[in-house]
RNA sequence: GGGUAGGUGGCAGAGUGGUCAAUUGCACCAGGCUGUAAACCUGGCCUCUUCGGAGUUCGGGGGUUCGAAUCCCUCCCUACCCA
C-alpha cells in the first residue's frame, strides 16, 4: 500500500492533523509508528465516547502500527480539565488500580490488546521528586496555559475555580509522549491543547514531535452532551446486548447520522441508504451493528428477535433480568404491591411504588393484571413478570 | 493581608422570621399519543404513612425565638476587587 493510499484511511473521520507533512514523512519511513492513546482509569466503564479514537486506533493496527496504550494512573489522581466546567474529583488509588484492570478488558473489544504496549505512566511519574516537578512546570507558563480554551472560559466568567494541580495534567500526558517517544497521538477535538503540549515537550527533549490526531466527539444518548460517565448519557461496552440496543433504540432520531459514521464501518452510501428509510428501522440496524460489535452476530440477532418479540407482538421477552425476592416477605407468597415493587428494585421507595400504581404503571403476569391500589396483594411466586414501564423483571424467591 | 458578594433539593435559580417540604425552569420517572424517536397533554420527583398526617432537609456547629432556609456567633468553602 502506498503511503497516500495509508493517508487516505487514516485520516478519514479525522477532525483535526497537526500536521499532515509530518504523518506524511513518518509513513514514507516504512516503520512502524508508536501510537499513542491515553486512558484514565477514572471510572469502570469503556463507552462508546471511547471507541471513536479507539477504532481509529485499530486502524493503524491494521496496517502494521504500535498501539502504546498508557493508563493514567498517575493523571487519574489529577483529573483532566479538558471539556470540563468544573474541576474534577481526584480519586484514590486502590481505585485507580481496579479500573485499570477493568479498562484494558474492555477495550480489548476494539482493538487488539494483545499486540499493543501497555503503560502505567506511574512508572515514570512514581519516581519523581519535587525537583523534576518543578521542572516540568518551569516549561509553560500561565499565559500559555489560559490559552486552552477551558481555562480561559472558567477564568474568564470565573463560574468555577481552576486549581493549579489541574495545570499540571496538560504537562505530564505531555510528558508520557517523551517517555514513549510517540510518533502520532490519539483523542478527542477536546484533548487538542493536551495533545499539543506534547509534541512542545517532545521538541524540547530533542525528539521529533509528536502528530496529533483529533477524532470528533460522539453525543451521548440525550443527543445534547458529550458522551460520558458524569452526564450519565453513555452506552458501555460491558452492558449486556437489550441494554445497548434499547438504548440506541431512545436516542432522536438527528443524532443517528453522527452515530452511524462514528460507531460503524459501513461506508457512505450505506448509511445513507438506511437514512433515507424508515428512522425505526435504520435505528434498529444501528442499534444491532452495536450489539454485533460488542457481542458478537448471535447475540445481535437474538437482540432483534426479543425486540420484536417484547415490543412489536407485545408479549414477554425470552430472557428476563431477575429479582430476588426473600421468601419470608409477606403473607401466604402475598405481598403488598409497593412493598413489591421495592422489594424487585424497581423503585427506590414506597412512596414511589405507591405513585406509580396509582398512575397504572405497574402490571404483572401473563394476563397484565393491574393492582387496584398499592395495598393490593400480589400472589408472588417463582417466575411471575413484574412489569413497570419499560423496566420488566422476574421474581426469583431467595 | 484588606475589602465585597456568595454557599438552597441532580443542575440552574427564587425565597430573607410563621401561610416553606420550600415558586419556577431544565433533567429524570410514569400515564396518554407513538416507532421504548421527536413534539404535545397529564401526573410524579426527601422518607414513612392507618392518607388524617408524621419525621428529617436550605455549607458545618452553636445560639436567640412560641416559631428560623430566613436573625446572631463561630468554623469551613468559593468568586471578584485592592495589595
Amino acid at each position: 500500500m502506498t503511503t497516500d493510499e495509508q493517508l487516505a484511511i487514516l485520516l478519514r473521520g479525522v477532525t483535526h492533523c497537526e500536521k499532515r507533512d509530518e504523518l506524511k514523512k513518518k509513513l514514507e519511513r516504512g516503520m512502524p509508528l508508536r501510537m499513542k492513546y491515553g486512558i484514565d482509569p477514572t471510572g469502570f466503564d469503556v463507552h462508546l465516547g471511547h471507541t471513536v479514537p479507539l477504532r481509529k486506533l485499530r486502524q493503524f493496527q491494521e496496517l502494521g502500527h504500535i498501539a502504546v496504550l498508557i493508563i493514567g494512573k498517575a493523571t487519574a489522581l489529577v483529573g483532566d480539565p479538558s471539556g470540563r466546567d468544573e474541576s474534577r474529583k481526584s480519586l484514590d488509588e486502590a481505585q485507580i488500580a481496579k479500573n485499570a484492570i477493568s479498562y484494558l478488558e474492555q477495550i480489548s473489544k476494539v482493538i487488539d490488546v494483545s499486540k499493543a504496549e501497555v503503560i502505567d505512566n506511574d512508572t515514570w511519574f512514581d519516581k519523581w521528586g519535587f525537583g523534576d516537578v518543578l521542572k516540568l512546570l518551569g516549561k509553560t507558563t500561565v499565559q500559555r496555559m489560559l490559552e486552552r480554551d477551558d481555562f480561559s472560559k472558567r477564568y474568564k466568567e470565573s463560574k468555577t475555580p481552576i486549581y493549579l494541580h489541574e495545570c499540571l495534567y496538560p504537562l505530564m500526558q505531555g510528558w508520557d509522549s517523551v517517555e514513549i517517544k510517540a510518533d502520532v497521538e490519539l483523542g478527542g477535538t477536546e484533548q487538542l491543547f493536551n495533545l499539543m503540549v506534547g509534541r512542545d515537550l517532545q521538541r524540547d527533549a530533542g525528539q521529533e514531535p509528536q502528530v496529533c490526531l483529533t477524532l470528533p466527539i460522539l453525543r451521548g444518548t440525550d443527543g445534547e452532551k458529550k458522551m460520558g460517565k458524569t452526564a450519565g448519557n453513555y452506552i458501555g461496552l460491558n452492558e449486556p446486548p437489550k441494554e445497548q440496543f434499547g438504548k440506541t433504540m431512545r436516542i432522536a432520531d438527528t443524532l443517528m447520522k453522527e452515530w452511524f459514521e462514528l460507531l460503524t464501518d459501513f461506508d457512505t452510501a450505506t448509511i445513507e441508504a438506511h437514512l433515507s428509510g424508515k428512522p425505526n428501522d435504520a435505528k434498529k440496524t444501528l442499534g444491532a451493528e452495536i450489539v454485533r460489535q460488542y457481542h458478537g452476530d448471535a447475540a445481535a440477532q437474538a437482540v432483534l428477535a426479543e425486540w420484536k418479540k417484547q415490543f412489536e407482538d407485545k408479549g414477554d421477552p425470552d430472557v428476563i433480568a431477575e429479582a430476588m425476592i426473600p421468601a419470608g416477605e409477606g403473607i401466604d407468597g402475598q405481598v403488598a404491591a409497593n412493598k413489591l415493587l421495592v422489594l424487585a428494585g424497581l423503585c427506590k421507595s414506597m412512596s414511589e411504588a405507591r405513585q406509580k400504581i396509582a398512575e397504572g404503571a405497574f402490571n404483572y403476569g401473563a394476563d397484565r393484571v393491574k393492582p387496584a391500589d398499592f395495598k393490593t396483594q400480589v400472589p408472588v411466586a417463582d417466575g411471575l413478570v413484574l412489569r413497570l414501564g419499560r423496566k420488566i423483571v422476574k421474581v426469583k424467591l431467595a
